[in-house]
DNA sequence: CGTAACATACCAACTGGTCGGTTTGTTTGT
DNA sequence: ACAAACAAACCGACCAGTTGGTATGTTACG
């Protein structure tokens, strides 16, 4: 594969660090990191191999910043999501999986897919510096379930003594174990199936109706 | 890296196969497929790439070959578990996620992993051979767990519907999840918490005490 | 203001090494 | 003798990273 762009449309100036991190998300999440090679990055992004190392010291900088980039947009998105409207706090967790099934219910299977869930299982041996900003996207998305998750055991006076930031993880445990078998059963809607028996769970533990 | 054995050891005629098929195990699940060079392969089964390409075709036969192989290994080891010598079939069903969790809290973190779980996240696109290899090892294995939980539920009365199959291949997102995890917080410990959480799940639906 | 000095962003060609796979030759069991 | 099982040298494609250079701002000083 060449190192020029692709199509003749050459990208303006001061947009190629940001056009390198998207496409990194897309190739990354579609095929591996070690499967993606800077050329097909700079390919997909429409910019030379001189751009990638200019803003990138290597490869390896390229996934950690990737990693970051994934954790900031997706993290913004559920940060604005309508889930944490809901009234009582067991509410804006069952929404908050409800989001995620409307999100891998609605999209092709190469779509059902989590950047640093793909990454870390690569990259965790070879290089610390990108299993630890995966592990740091994880956990810190996890970090932002706690206090719903909190308060709606607090509110159903948790008689099986769940802690919360452990139910957290288990959370993104399911989802990303979901992103797994889905692709190995190449159908999303295990993934969905999956997401059900979570949501379950935690009515079960909420003392609430699973499926209100 | 050599194509020859390395520490001069060479293998008797006739094991080059097989010890090719558990380098592969080892080599893929702490490095993933791609990064895993042939060379690599030959030189920790003390074999040439002579031999390796011998007995299979190319590279991807290797690793479809090595999804099948690893479901036979590790079928074999849930097939002689002592968990199904539990007296219910909700018992059974608890001690194979019991079981699930000794084995990965006995073993460093490297050992926390699963052959067909990380080859299936880089290969689902590129090879539909390697995915649905890995999809058959995964989903076999699941379908070992019906019988006992579609048991478990009837005996319970099973008021919320759970279906037996859905059920079993949540469990397996739920391990498949926690490995991912478990990576990520580079801790082996999160995966057995959130076994815990798939223990109390089941053990709520089948109306049995959670931690017996 | 104007312009010289500097800094950043980017390009295209290239390099040393690695990769999956092939070819050719040798050993071993029957 | 013959075929299966291996060994070893080799090949073309590809890969991460480098190099030397250009275009486009930005700063500082007279």
């Amino acid at each position: 594969m060449a190192a020029t762009p692709a199509g003749g449309t050459r990208v303006a100036r001061g947009e190629a660090r940001g056009r390198l991190l998207e496409a990194a998300v897309d190739l990354i999440r579609a095929q591996g990191l070690s499967a993606t090679t800077v050329d097909d990055l700079c390919a997909a992004a429409g910019v030379t191999k001189g751009a990638f190392f200019h803003h990138f010291e290597s490869k390896e900088a390229l996934a950690v910043a990737a990693a970051q980039h994934w954790n900031t947009t997706t993290g913004a998105v559920f940060a604005a999501a309508a889930y944490h409207r809901e009234a009582t706090a067991a509410e804006r967790v069952l929404a908050y999986v409800d989001l995620r099934s409307e999100l891998i219910g609605g999209r092709p299977l190469e779509a059902v897919t989590c950047l640093v869930g793909t990454m870390v299982q690569e990259a965790y041996r070879s290089s610390p510096a990108v299993r630890d900003a995966c592990g740091a996207a994880m956990l810190d998305h996890a970090s932002t379930l706690e206090a719903d998750l909190a308060e709606a055991l607090a509110d159903a006076g948790n008689p099986a003594g769940v802690d919360a930031p452990s139910l957290a993880r288990h959370m993104i445990v399911v989802v990303q174990g979901a992103f797994v078998v889905a692709k190995a059963a190449d159908d999303p809607l295990v993934a969905v199936e999956s997401l059900g028996h979570l949501r379950r769970y935690l009515a079960l533990l909420f003392g609430v109706a699973p499926f209100a």
